[in-house]
DNA sequence: GATGAATGAGGATTCATTCAT
DNA sequence: AATGAATGAATCCTCATTCAT
């Protein structure tokens, strides 16, 4: 006879929602934003036509959400721990990216494809450099202090084979000898300190 | 007014086809296949609607059309000279991955748009891993010739840092360094075969 | 926290009514029928969606409802005393006309917006006829008796002239003159007696 | 083998442009705006879903292309011819409003429709108050002409009149005495100079 | 080879309505 | 009485593709 509290409903919402939002960054990632539909998203979800704009305004909105949920993500899976010394920061920052490269393809799959074009989303392009600006400084200042030879490119070429390695994995996927190129970089730079 | 000659109806044909494809390849690469419609190929193009059709079988034909072009512009633009020494061939392995992020990037960027998504195009991914495999081949080849303590990983990790490069600049633009990278990697190879 | 009385429920329930039945006039007479969505309704009543269906089978039947609850308003708007004398019989009802224009603009441009479309509310028409052929003939037997140069056509010309103020302040609202026209009018038919 | 001409096209264009413009303005006028979905246009105008946005960009300029030529209309039919006696433009005006009604039924609904509405559409409004204004206009200066006991009111209560009747015929039809009304009328102007 | 009118399936989105609570 | 999540038909619109000329 009564309603439903409002904590009950909010229950619902929310993973409603959450429901909505594993689904379709799964197809975007996979089949790319503009090649899935709001009813395969609807279908894969088990949910009406409908009740995605419950959710979400649109499309578009939908999209937006899971953007900014994935850089969310990629914070929090690269926490970085200033009390650590330079040596273990390098490695764990290499450790984290594979990781990443591990268990959230969809999240980066999703991204590098966004990143890809241009138009609407450019936001996502200033979201990925300034990451990409944080973390190239945070690796130079621990680089600099384990290796007094310190070449000033050392930092980039560094994220650029992370990079790399990542764009590999998801275009090529086990043709990637991911393991070997970890073990080698690890490798790379626990001996640094030691030379 | 004299009727044009076989040769004059082929090359006319020929241009006009290529014009559509230079056109597509353009939209494609900045907007995405799936979100670049026939109509603005077309009005780009300056043809009417129904003459694309003429060229090419379906919006698909003339996508795979232009991968196919586009890995033999892969092929042309990364000649190995075999004569080569093993220095060389590094080098200028390097040196043509900078002239293609400079000189190609529409052809690299609808690639790597492709190769991120799944579905009706996956033989794009196949013979991006036939060219990485055959590369990595390569500078493994060279790099044993060079360096007695060579690592196995060495040549995957190389190829990881270009392709890394290569992807972030399309994805951040300006916000890299390629020269200073460039720099740091000719550097590094050249050095190598003195030690 | 004592149990509500059956009465109290009774009043509850016909303010509720009451308040949907205003928003949804209101709604309806500015953006017309079609345009306006139950949801629209809902949120300006500030009720949920599904309470609407509590009170009314359906939106057609709110509709209907506020057709008639509108006749019954033009009706005790327009109250005619038989009583009194032919002249104040029609100076009332230019009157009552002129108070209905200021008084209850929603009601009268809901009904001619309605009045103005065919489909599946056509007995709205067969309303305002019936009540249009009631107005003329009293203006009739009121002007006979007042005027024995009386025209067949003066009740229907003055019935025109007040629709047509009605609806051309609906459309173009202060462009129009209402009291000039009104003191006109009223000017004309307290004149006439003396004749 | 050769393509159609321009002027070809042209026609077909214009043809079939008039046709669903045609058949819009039925719908549009019967069923309001609102109310009549793009597929029965289609269907009506026995053309297919699509091609009604080869003409037009969305449903609402289709609207506005009706409204716009709609008002065009009204200005061929009343055309006002400054050399005549001003009796004689009385007399006209008051017929070719007749001849509206009689003829452009579509075409007055319409407009009288949209301008009880509020929203996207107000320049309806302001269209209408400019061309009732100008009117006004001109019958009093033709008014002041014929008649020395000119009263201020008299041509807004003719327009409200005339406007009136057209209402009245548009919701009700045949219960009102369009002719009776008009002979009424067009003696009342005639026999003025006679004073 | 070339045109652009025409098609209709499919896309995103809205809406009246239902229902469990 | 009241809530708002859920439904799915229907809406406006876009798109790849075809076809007569």
């Amino acid at each position: 006879m009564s309603p439903k509290s409002k904590k009950q409903f909010e229950e619902i919402r929310e993973s409603s929602k959450e429901n909505i939002l594993n689904v379709a960054l799964k197809l975007f990632s996979s089949k790319g934003y503009f090649n899935t539909s709001t009813r395969q998203i609807a279908e894969r979800a088990k949910i009406s036509n409908g009740l995605l704009y419950n959710y979400f305004k649109s499309k578009e909105e939908l999209l937006t959400e899971i953007i900014h949920r994935s850089f969310k993500i990629l914070d929090n899976t690269i926490v970085s721990d200033k009390e650590q010394s330079a040596e273990i920061q390098i490695i764990s920052t290499i450790e984290r990216f594979f990781e990443l490269i591990d268990k959230k393809q969809n999240v980066i799959r999703m991204m590098a494809q966004m990143g890809l074009q241009t138009g609407k989303f450019d936001f996502i392009n200033k979201m990925i450099s300034k990451k990409y600006i944080g973390e190239v400084n945070k690796l130079k200042t621990a680089l600099k202090k384990i290796d007094s030879n310190f070449d000033e490119a050392e930092a980039n070429l560094l994220m650029a084979t992370l990079d790399g390695i990542m764009f590999q994995v998801l275009v090529m996927g086990d043709v990637i000898p991911t393991d070997l190129m970890k073990s080698a970089l690890t490798m790379k730079y626990s001996k640094t300190k030691h030379i």
